[in-house]
DNA sequence: TTGAAACATGAACCATCTGTCATGTTTATC
DNA sequence: GATAAACATGACAGATGGTTCATGTTTCAA
């Protein structure tokens, strides 16, 4: 088959099912790999990383990878979709139950921020998926989105925010917890400081606010 | 030597400065090499991306190549650090001689959004220089930030806009442009729609409104 | 015209990586 | 404890890609 990562064609194969482990001691092992993965494709970016030093640190041996996944990308993918849908549980738990939208907002970027500092590893394949599956790079932004986009429309309706297109003010959102979670989680792994977010918090309450 | 692409140390050469043609000759050969760069990159990413590529746009054997850069990382640099000085030169000229801030801010996202449209791929080879030289990734976004921060203390300075803290209104801006141009740009190859572009303007100006 | 410097060439070297496979080991079930 | 399925192994095939180098060609000043 011959199916070289650098092979010209198909970049982003169709939806490959992984396999499933039958045991117990299956499913450590692959969970094993995932936790690898995690670690090498956060520290060297997919494509520095190999599959060797992804069983290497798993401790296991090659040929054992293939058992679990089809390829590379293949256990890329599934780390996206993870991180993606845990990302958004932890921002919808915590705020859910909130009554007025600045809180919403607060709890959100709050969430997101402490998300990325337990994930820096994940917060970098994020910014790889691009360039190793499109589809999946473009689901990941969309569906982030598109939550965004019914609490926004909410808010507008509810008269706590004022009426603009909701779409743009949900990447606007995104683009600004991207940004400042960059600057200070990412580069400095440190918490975003209250003067900062007291910033953030100010701009987008003041930019939404109604009447 | 052996310096092969994935060795494991120096991900991020120093400052290796790349030959000087001596001809204009030389020159013509090196332009040649660049601009197929900017196309092979921008299309396939830095790291599908080959110098073989390259020199076959280029219409120049491989081994010229390395008469003009020392290797593919250097043409890399050269061309974010091109992108990012021409980048950050037109925005100062479309909001040179501008009075209110609206206008700054208004013609300052407008002339972010003409030149991505313009270099599609050089927006795309901004998402990859982390993962190629994590010193140029965040002097690009550091450079571009303390030219806005300049930018923000001085409206402040003016009573234009209120006191927050500049550097997190520089970045916060910052990810809403790269985020709205991401989503109608990059994305669809369009022009932002005069209503995203509205709700943006709107969103920022009120965010930031002195009073 | 001549000679040296600049430029150009492409085959070949060397390292690396993904994915396969024939073979072994463990586990579970009866 | 026998047997088959599941799991694990690591050497190897097949392919790619960055970089080097010995050699050839062009340019240009003296």
């Amino acid at each position: 088959m011959s199916t070289n990562e650098s092979n010209k064609e198909a970049p982003a194969k169709g939806q490959t099912k992984d396999f499933q482990a039958k045991t117990s001691r299956g499913e450590a092992t692959r969970q094993k790999l995932l936790d690898a993965a995690e670690e090498i494709f956060g520290e060297k970016g997919y494509f520095r990383a190999s599959v060797v030093d992804i069983t290497l640190k798993a401790g296991v041996a090659q040929g054992t990878f293939y058992v679990y996944f089809p390829g590379k990308q293949d256990i890329f993918a599934e780390l996206v979709r993870e991180l993606s849908h845990n990302l958004r549980r932890e921002i919808s738990q915590a705020v859910s139950g909130l009554n007025s939208r600045r809180e919403v907002e607060e709890r959100g970027f709050a969430a997101f921020f402490a998300f990325i500092k337990k994930h820096r590893n994940l917060y970098r394949i994020m910014q790889q998926v691009e360039f190793v599956d499109e589809d999946l790079y473009k689901w990941y932004y969309r569906r982030m989105a598109q939550g965004y986009v019914q609490g926004v429309e909410a808010a507008m309706e509810a008269g706590e925010f004022r009426r603009l297109d909701p779409e743009t003010v949900a990447y606007a959102l995104m683009g600004i917890a991207e940004f400042i979670g960059m600057r200070w989680v990412l580069w400095e792994g440190k918490d975003v400081p209250a003067k900062a977010f007291n910033t953030v918090m100010s701009m987008v309450m003041e930019g939404l606010h109604a009447d």
